[in-house]
DNA sequence: CTAGGTGCAAATAATTTGCAGAGGC
DNA sequence: GCCTCTGCAAATTATTTGCACCTAG
């Protein structure tokens, strides 16, 4: 249904024809996880016994290249290295410079610092690069740290996941303080489905990180591929804070609002910039999970608002009695 | 007295024999300000005259390299460009894929997140590289933005200037707040010395910056090379924050030392990295000026102490008057 | 005099290209 | 049959190197 050879297919250029050599290589090519030079390439070939002409491997990278199934890297080696652009989030580079091995990971952080550079001076990016030579802790330490050499996806997936749950936690913490605070019944009995609605999610969430473990026990210990920390985590955290603080009725849903909207914009937007994956699904269906809790928030805060003005009718001397301190 | 001529002289490798040729291209090369391919240095050197071949010029571009006079830089175009290293502060690239001109910048947020990235992974960093291949303004728009092709030293002194000058200025802000908020006479006085130092040194830091300008009129429009942001202009924001919140003279005391330890480790930090130049001076001179101020915080907050301790002796039952709300 | 430094031409190394034949549609 | 793919060998591009000669210390 969604395997490479679908997305090979999908993407193959208008014009070009079917080739039994370009397939094999194509295959051998998104086989392997790392960073491959066009020799690395042209060595798993002869060894999987196929003779193909080093040109061939050349054009066939080319026309990986620009069928987006491959990206050219350049890691200042005197030669290309090419990674495989299916199912595989953009990212950024360590390169270790005594093993050669390379390691990936993402910082929406760093991102969105380069973004605001970038605007003011008025740059139209295309691609974005981040290469940080030096030594692994594998060669410098000489421990043998575990293997590093799982995919990408799987990481990503995982991290998505995982910051995911902290939001979700963050927002359980929320909802539950906000539930006590609020006065208004009606309110409260928002936040408190609210809270349980959180609650049920994050079982889901967990429930599927879990399997994602079952299917590499090691997963868990692997070192971590997104770097989303001011982002993600301290979304919830400041409108926890703020309860703390004192708010009336109308603030705490606002307030709600607010965490909803940011945290549903954070994943909906790095959801939309990454290739299709598993890690992609969690970061929309999350978002998608926000903006639901944002619009009740809308819709409750609205309601609210229609009672005081009417109590206020009634009740004039009373009517901000809801929202006292 | 620190001319490029000294600079070059002060970094020849031992057993490294005199040579006009080679000479004549490292004067060559450090007279440009961009990023020259070896090309671009041959067609330099040819202008002038001189017959110099090819394989001297690169093995000249090795030895300034060796000698850290300049530094290689990729593109990824196939070919290398050369720097100067001479004055010249670390950085990363915005590259337009256009005119291939390429602009710097510095940003230390981006460089703590960096660390942040590098230390979980138990990296040793020997480089960091940061690449934006797009379109500049000019390419995009086609308007005539200003003449880009500015020293980035000149750029950095500026930058350095202006980020001294706002946390100069948000200091100025703290003590005189602070100045009015504290109780005790001698907290208050050393308060009002400090805003006092902070007006006299922001006067000198503006005629700087004045002087900077004079050199080059335009310079105060062109773009901003240094993205200190989060860092610099934050530190003593935080702490005008707090004092807002209501605190006691030692808290006080506690929260500028605080900020100048902030400060000065920042300006430290970065200061101590750069290579030699206006920007760096600026930064250490002011990481100095914060250290005192830090030092005479510390001082007086020890004295404050020791007054009452010994306030509470005399009179026991009155002994935290000082430090009322 | 001796260890560099320089020029020239040849060597490398990664990649591209021209051209003739093979093969998919 | 036409147009694309492939192999091979030659070309290209950036850079390095061997070797004979030159020059500073």
């Amino acid at each position: 249904m969604d395997s490479p050879a679908d997305f090979v297919e999908s993407r193959r250029p208008a014009g070009s024809k079917r080739s039994g050599k370009r397939d094999f290589i194509v295959d051998t090519f998104l086989a392997q996880t790392g960073h491959l030079t066009a020799d690395d390439l042209v060595a798993l070939i002869r060894k999987a016994d196929s003779r193909i002409s080093r040109a061939t491997i050349y054009r066939t990278l080319q026309w990986m290249v620009d069928a987006k199934i491959a990206q050219k890297v350049d890691f200042g080696e005197g030669r290309s290295r090419y990674e495989r652009a299916y199912r595989h989030p953009r990212h950024f580079h360590l390169i270790c410079e005594a093993c050669h091995r390379s390691f990936e990971f993402l910082s929406s952080d760093i991102e969105s610092m380069l973004d605001e550079v970038v605007e003011s001076r008025g740059f139209e990016v295309h691609k974005a690069t981040i290469q940080v030579h030096g030594t692994c802790e594998r060669c410098r330490t000489g421990s043998s740290t575990r293997d590093d050499e799982g995919s990408t996806e799987r990481l990503f997936a995982r991290d998505a996941l995982r910051v995911a749950i902290a939001t979700e936690k963050s927002g359980l913490a929320f909802y539950t303080r906000a539930a006590r605070i609020v006065r208004d019944a009606r309110g409260k009995q928002v936040f408190l489905k609210l809270a349980d609605e959180e609650k049920t999610h994050l079982a889901t969430l967990q429930k599927r990180y879990d399997e994602l473990l079952a299917e590499d026990p090691q997963l868990d210990s692997r070192p971590a591929f997104l770097f989303f920390k001011g982002a993600a985590n301290g979304i919830f955290a400041s409108g926890v804070e703020e309860l703390a603080a004192g708010v009336d009725d109308r603030k705490a849903l606002l307030i709600g609002i607010r965490c909803e909207r940011g945290s549903h914009k954070f994943f909906k937007k790095y959801g939309d910039r990454f290739e299709d994956s598993e890690g992609k699904r969690i970061f929309l269906e999350f978002a998608d999970e926000e903006k639901q809790h944002m619009d009740l928030l809308v819709a409750e805060f609205k309601a609210l608002n229609a009672r005081i003005v009417s109590a206020r009718k009634r009740r004039p001397s009373q009517a901000r009695s809801t929202q006292a301190r």
